[in-house]
DNA sequence: GATTTATTGAGACGACCGGTCTATATTCCT
DNA sequence: AGGAATATAGACCGGTCGTCTCAATAAATC
């Protein structure tokens, strides 16, 4: 299932009209994103990755400092990556708002049923293991949360204003909450090899929506 | 901070009214569980809790059949300690059922403030670590979130026996709601340092209980 | 008091870890 | 042409991992 057959692996100096010229590093950060999110940080090894897309240590330690400066950078492109799908779905003007929340759980369930459950959140990963972590991934775990939090709040905002919930409610913390239980239901969707949890806090927590 | 001063450790056959006879192993029960819960399994060596508790590794190996089955017995003991725990608040007629479940999250909380919020839920945490894990702990863990889930069940269902909560509401599901959303909330807990989390699912789940 | 049994103390073992280092190949720049 | 820059290649280092072995010791049993 790994080592990809080696294509294109020069050494050497590459062409300055480097089309691909981050080719190398890009299949790391992408391989390295796969093992995070399957079995989180500490569990996974640098040759590991490695093996998978056949590329020597040397090449590693070229493109990154240490293992925790590729975490830090992994951790920074999971957190845009999901910002931007985060705000796909929550600038969405065809639909109401709260049906733009819909539209972003039913991606999210797809995302994880795509690879049988196995593969997690980054963030929720790493901050279950900060214990045994790199002091410095803490800020920038919980950055990428606020980041998710505000876009979320955002689109609560505006399901406010178009009346779809309470005005007497308070946008932020919902938002919060939501992760914060968004996070234990990706949890426990992975543990369980199963969409239920994903499904049950969702669908739980627009009930407590539409009632409060 | 380790390594208490190796009081009573004695060669040889112990004596048989063993009073202690199972202390070394309770011990080393007890700093793996310590360990676990800051720590995760992959990430914490056996080296470490031998050296937390002054014994040498010939004796864990006497004790335990592996790391693994070590890790099973915790489970199993972090399982039925917390049972116990859910079981003395929410049979507690002296509360009505609602406040009982109020006074386990106080309960909780203050129990993760103890340690500073470095300990999480070892459940949790082998959770999330399912990807590296020998697949025997799965269903582990997902027989003590059953379990759990069961209990608190029990105690909404007496709430709404009491008309704490409306007689349409599907407790098992609820159940299973808060300790989807609970768990994420000891890890954000766990990731911010900080008992905000912790408070506002708890603040969120009970008001949405409320209304809803 | 000899034998058996339970437990400890000490450490060897091989696999693997993250990280370093040197060598080599290719292209750029002058 | 020749050095500088970029990148691959992989051996290697010290450390840690989980596991296993084995002698030493002392209580229990006979």
């Amino acid at each position: 299932m790994d080592l990809q057959p080696q294509i294109n692996r020069r050494r050497g100096r590459p062409p300055k009209q480097g089309e691909r010229l981050l080719e190398t590093r890009q299949m790391l950060l992408r391989a390295g994103l796969e093992a995070l999110t399957e079995k989180g940080f500490s569990s996974t090894g640098i040759d590991e990755i490695l093996r998978r897309v056949g590329v020597p240590k040397g090449s590693f330690y070229h493109y990154f400092e240490s293992k925790e400066a590729f975490g830090a950078e992994l951790i920074k492109l999971y957190g845009t990556y999901f910002a931007r799908k985060l705000e796909r779905h929550f600038s969405d003007q065809s639909l109401a708002p709260l049906a733009r929340i819909r539209a972003f759980v039913a991606d999210a369930q797809a995302g994880m049923a795509k690879y049988g459950y196995r593969r997690g959140c980054l963030i929720g990963n790493l901050g279950q293991e900060m214990g045994a972590l790199p002091e410095s991934f803490r800020m920038q775990l919980h950055g990428v949360f606020d980041d998710w939090q505000v876009r979320l709040a955002r689109c609560l905002t505006a399901a406010q204003q178009v009346g779809e919930i309470s005005s007497r409610t308070d946008c932020a913390k919902l938002a919060a909450f939501f992760w914060i239980g968004w996070e234990g239901a990706v949890l426990r969707a992975k543990l369980e090899s199963s969409p239920a949890p994903l499904e049950i806090f969702a669908e739980g927590f627009l009930a407590g929506l539409a009632a409060g």
